[in-house]
DNA sequence: GACGCTTTTTGATCTAGGTCAAAGGATGGC
DNA sequence: GCCATCCTTTGACCTAGATCAAAAAGCGTC
């Protein structure tokens, strides 16, 4: 766990509550607000929308990361996400009304919530360029590289449509053809 | 200009420069470390890196955006963008380190500046899906949709590179066929 | 340990979009 | 106004990866 999450761990303890969820076990469906965070501790969490019908994997969070439905954490719109534990997992959960409430009170957390979002930005702008102009093989080398816990515990096709590919070329893709 | 620009202005305006571009100006290069961030009031400018010698845009900001080599500005490295004016431009600069001090003394706007984070997280997430599974007509189609402005005044190479497709397709997909 | 269900692999085909090359159009400097 | 440079379009061809279909491999359960 790095070195800000653990930060966070500590720094927002009183406002946490802990959440044992089971494989399978889905924690938010799609067209509800619904204004936690996730902070995972152990197994496998996974966000995901639908497009057209198919089910394309937007987030995965192993330990010590974490996972929300952004639209609905961050806007309070009614969320696009669902998510879902991908294994039996522990997580720390974190009410945006909480967070919001605990922050008037200890405004000197303001400035840790900060870098933690821009952390947050600085993973996903990583993401994003991967998927501008990688090539398949690449984007699976990448994320075998930086994340491999993930190809190990998470079914292929999510893997898949995670790195913005089939499931036949993933596949392909680590036999390494 | 939405709301929260508008706020950020008003909020950091004793750490605030002005700052006049020509069309072409270079404002940071690859491989410094150049810890600004611009919020322009007029013109554009254009964030970009290379990927195989190949000039890839990151990121436009118009009236109201702001851009910034955010590896720079956010992690203090030596940074792999480069930021330009693509026309005689206008904007307020901030210094990560006046930004950080002035924080520190007005820690009343570090909710400010985590919302501004949460917006541009969320700006990024979008631009981050539309690349994953939409069809170069379906991400062209977005841009004009969303910021018609761009496609107005970027030359069409450097937008196509923004949405991960070659010249050639853009050109195509823009006439039609 | 055989049966169903899910996940992964493999093969055959098809297509969106890339690459290469060249021709037109704009634009700015002098 | 003319030339050089840059930007955009068009055409011909090619390839990465999608789609469709089916076989094979896992795996939970009774």
């Amino acid at each position: 766990m790095s070195q800000l999450s653990h930060d966070i761990l500590q720094a927002f303890a009183p406002i946490l509550t802990q959440r044992t969820m089971a494989k399978n076990e889905r924690l938010h469906e799609a067209g509800r607000v619904g204004n936690r965070l996730y902070l995972v501790e152990s197994g496998l969490l996974r966000a995901y929308y639908l497009l057209d019908g198919r089910d394309v994997t937007a987030h995965f969070a192993t330990a010590g990361e974490s996972v929300t439905a952004p639209d609905s954490f961050l806007r309070c719109q009614p969320s696009r996400y669902y998510i879902e534990a991908l294994a039996d997992s522990q997580a720390y959960v974190i009410e945006r009304q909480d967070l919001e409430d605990y922050l008037d009170r200890h405004p000197e957390y303001e400035r840790l919530a900060r870098l933690y979002t821009e952390d947050l930005y600085m993973d996903l702008l990583r993401r994003s360029e991967s998927m501008t102009f990688l090539s398949a093989q690449e984007r699976y080398a990448n994320l075998l590289n930086d994340r491999p816990e993930i190809l190990e515990f998470a079914p292929l096709g999510h893997v898949a449509s995670y790195l913005g590919m089939s499931q036949e070329t993933l596949s392909r893709v680590r036999a390494e053809r």
